[in-house]
DNA sequence: CTGAAAGCGCTTACAG
DNA sequence: CTGAAAGCGCTTACAG
């Protein structure tokens, strides 16, 4: 039925062993015997049976992609630009969604992974170091992205950078009251853990090194969800001081601030300012001004840290510098203008 | 190093041919030789090597998913709900991008799925004969979203349906000068093939209904991108006799036609009325009306479609009965409205 | 440069 | 209900 090396070996009259070094390209075999190995698996349509080679090798030359959410256009983009570098590279990449806590505690609870991949290409869940040695004791190369642990490459984005840069945009026009729109998971959301917080800081940078004082009330955390950016949005509006511009630490809360703000008849950027982050693929259509942190980029150099230290390399972290892209969301102050 | 059935069956006392069905849940094994096995696996950490069960039984339990494009909400979503399914009936989701027209041709070009999957599930993609051939060639059973084919599972989505009822929403609303803007993929597009045009019948099928001729200036036929709905909302606009409302193929469409009416400083649905095509996550925040056709429950189908065919069961194909999701992007015509 | 043989870790008739 | 043995299809020291 299925044609296995035996068949090509006995085609090609030659040995089984030879036919697997020839058809590997392993050095040390004949160039006369290598072609007619080669050609008798032509003919055969032979194909390598995974399963087998795996058994013999002890290599699976697969990736296991974790994730904890598909649908979100960050994951897909970061997701997509791994698996180009991966299925180059001769991987194949298993995808796993932790969308829930239930599903995270089972995925670290036992060995999944064991016997399945490689390696594992983790993004935006902060890992536990019970989870990370569950990786590690599953024989997993370890590549995170958003979050850098000892041991495991990661790609690490200066968010503090990020978050100062686009604070900084909004001074620069010459706004004085600033809101932060940050994102605080809940526990049970699938991102888990304490995300991030450096582009709050960066926020607070950009204040300090203004002179401005960093006010409590300005600075909002919600989760990472268009409907959250309504409200949060709608809340700064409600305020005694409401501030006159907004930097949101995602595309997402940016799309629900400038949501609500339309809904309130007000215009932006002549009634106020909004710069996200993430230059989401809806950005550009929307006008929104932004900061671009490579998403695709961040994929991809995970992938290559990940492809080289199965390749014996020692562990990698690349750096991804943010940068602000600006649209038509962001102008000086109604203030300024009409005093001018 | 690595512990294996034999060393179970040691620790237990059996033999591993009693450790292999024990550990399985077969029938015909005592109640106490199955918990002392169990108790013994669990002492050991043992986790069984899916290289060598795969080379044993033949079958990979992995579904390979295909999809045209990962970026895509669309696809995201489709992913995410058959990759549930996927995983809790055990099986691993082997995740294939076909981006682009030489990526496609390599990947049905050679048996790349040869015993890495049981089945492919094929999202979007219009497969030849050939293609659809070569998968079966591999021993792949199939399920496909977005299509059908003979032999293989499938779920439709009633279209026709889906664009009559949006184009009916519009007439009942007044408009009586109503634009179709339609997918029409270029060759080197990933989705390649001719896309399903069942959603502009059902628009001429309302027209038809209401008495109205079709417009052949009216259908347009763009590629599926917010930036191709913004130049095709634009021509529409600079006609002679111009359109008071459009159905769109897709919400991408719908948010770049209204980010040109916005643009144009048209008010939507006062000036102008917007059906999109998919209720995409954005849509709801957008006020956009749009057809809903299920996405998550389209890959949910396919997947447990394929699951069952795996378990014996005959090719199925699904239906998903698209619906009207009514919000803020449409209403009367001016002209009726200021007439009243 | 090439081959014979062991081994990777399971599953599954076949016997009993 | 349980076990001995063959087989799944490769890879890789070890010899020559």
């Amino acid at each position: 039925m299925s044609v296995s090396v035996l068949t090509v070996a006995d085609r090609a009259g030659v040995s089984v062993s030879t036919v697997s070094r020839a058809l590997r390209g392993v050095p040390g075999i004949s160039a006369v015997t290598r072609k007619r190995v080669q050609e008798a698996a032509d003919e055969l349509g032979y194909v390598v049976s995974p399963s087998a080679s795996r058994l013999a090798t002890g290599r699976t030359r697969t990736i296991a992609v974790v994730v904890p959410l598909l649908s979100k256009w960050f994951f897909a983009e970061v997701i997509a630009a791994a698996g180009r570098v991966l299925s180059r590279e001769g991987y194949d990449v298993l995808l796993t969604e932790l969308s829930t806590p239930e599903l995270r505690a089972e995925f670290f609870g036992s060995p999944r992974l064991h016997g399945r991949s490689d390696g594992a290409l983790v993004v935006a869940l902060q890992l536990t170091p019970e989870e990370l040695a569950t990786l590690g004791a599953q024989g997993q190369a370890v590549a995170l992205v958003g979050s850098e642990r000892a041991g495991a490459s990661s790609v690490r984005v200066e968010d503090r950078i990020g978050g100062l840069a686009a604070t900084r945009h909004l001074l620069n026009l010459g706004h004085e009251r600033i809101a932060f729109l940050g994102i605080q998971e809940s526990p049970g959301s699938p991102l888990g853990g304490v995300p991030p917080a450096e582009r709050l800081l960066g926020y607070r940078d950009a204040l300090a090194e203004a002179g401005l004082p960093a006010d409590p009330a300005l600075e909002l955390g919600v989760e990472n969800t268009v409907d959250d950016g309504v409200a949060a949005m709608a809340s700064l509006l409600t305020m005694a001081d409401p501030p006159t511009a907004v930097v949101a630490a995602s595309d997402e809360l940016a799309f629900g601030a400038l949501s609500t703000l339309r809904g309130a008849g007000l215009d932006v950027p002549a009634d106020f300012s909004v710069v996200g982050y993430d230059n989401h693929e809806f950005a550009r259509v929307v006008g929104l001004t932004t900061i671009d942190h490579s998403v695709a980029d961040q994929g991809r150099l995970a992938a290559e840290a990940l492809v080289a230290s199965l390749a014996g390399q020692p562990a990698a972290v690349g750096r991804i510098e943010p940068r602000l892209v600006v649209r038509g969301s962001t102008a000086p102050p109604r203030r300024l203008r009409v005093g001018s």
